[in-house]
DNA sequence: ATTTTAAATTGGAATTATTCTAATTTTCTC
DNA sequence: GAGAAAATTAGAATAATTCCAATTTAAAAT
């Protein structure tokens, strides 16, 4: 199940008890809020001890679990560069990641209107493509 | 240093002792012949295993580190998808990977001609692009 | 060709992200 | 509130990869 963008609470005191169909424990409620608040792509170890400030007692164990949950009912995606710690962010809009190679920091892109990436490739007619991913590593130009 | 295709020896009988201005050693040589020759993306074990058969005393170090020369000087692609273990490949010509849910099978999928991804998202003007990673997940047609 | 020097190989231990396990606790349903 | 199902927990286990220190090999210099 996949919700919808706009469906996306913003802050922490408009998530539901139930979401997507997920049961919301304590602990769930407390990792989807940390990915709410920090958009940045934490890994499972950073949303654990962002956790922890306000729930000294969860376990890693369980921010790996609330975080699995989270990702199966379609509510968070889970992205991987290369062999790093997997991350973790809310944003379920279609976009790709930049990773910018002078600040480390990742963004976020958008594609442009109507556009296709697969029309771009020699795929054999009639693939049918359930998921896409794409990397990209750079620099920005100086001004941005 | 990256070489071109056209340069990469087509069998292990080809491969000199210096490429690309890496020492070629004994083991380093084995492990690129079996990338050679087997071409369906291996992963450090899977090399390992292969490369044992004909050189019993390698170790699986040894391997990493045969593999790491290479891709450091760009001879071989690491190609990483998901959380699974890396995968090595010979093949530098411009590709995306495309990863059969059926057969697990993962084919190299080229370029439409004069085409470039980047012109389809909405990266800042003046980006400076050093690496595009794309990966697609998917069901190729039946008859294909 | 021998010595010297630098780099590569090796086995095993260490690391690290993640998963598993079994016991306890919480939450849902009646 | 009782019973059933699911979630949490701490700690152990796993698996890919890296590190380490000792030995071996290959290249460079004599």
């Amino acid at each position: 199940m996949v919700i919808n963008e706009s469906e996306i609470p913003k802050t922490p005191a408009e998530i539901p008890s139930v979401l997507a169909g997920l049961r919301m424990t304590k602990q769930r409620r407390e990792v989807y809020s940390v990915l709410l608040h920090d958009r940045n792509h934490p890994s499972a170890n950073d949303v654990f001890r962002r956790v922890q400030e306000g729930m000294p007692t969860i376990s890693l164990a369980t921010v790996y679990n609330c975080l699995d949950a989270l990702v199966e009912h379609g509510l968070v995606n889970q992205v991987n560069f290369d062999r790093e710690p997997s991350r973790f962010c809310v944003n379920l809009t279609p976009h790709v990641h930049f990773h910018d190679e002078n600040t480390g920091v990742i963004h976020d892109i958008t594609f442009k209107d109507d556009c296709r990436i697969t029309d771009l490739l020699n795929l054999p007619k009639g693939t049918e493509v359930t998921d896409l991913e794409l990397t990209i590593r750079g620099n920005l130009p100086k001004g941005a």
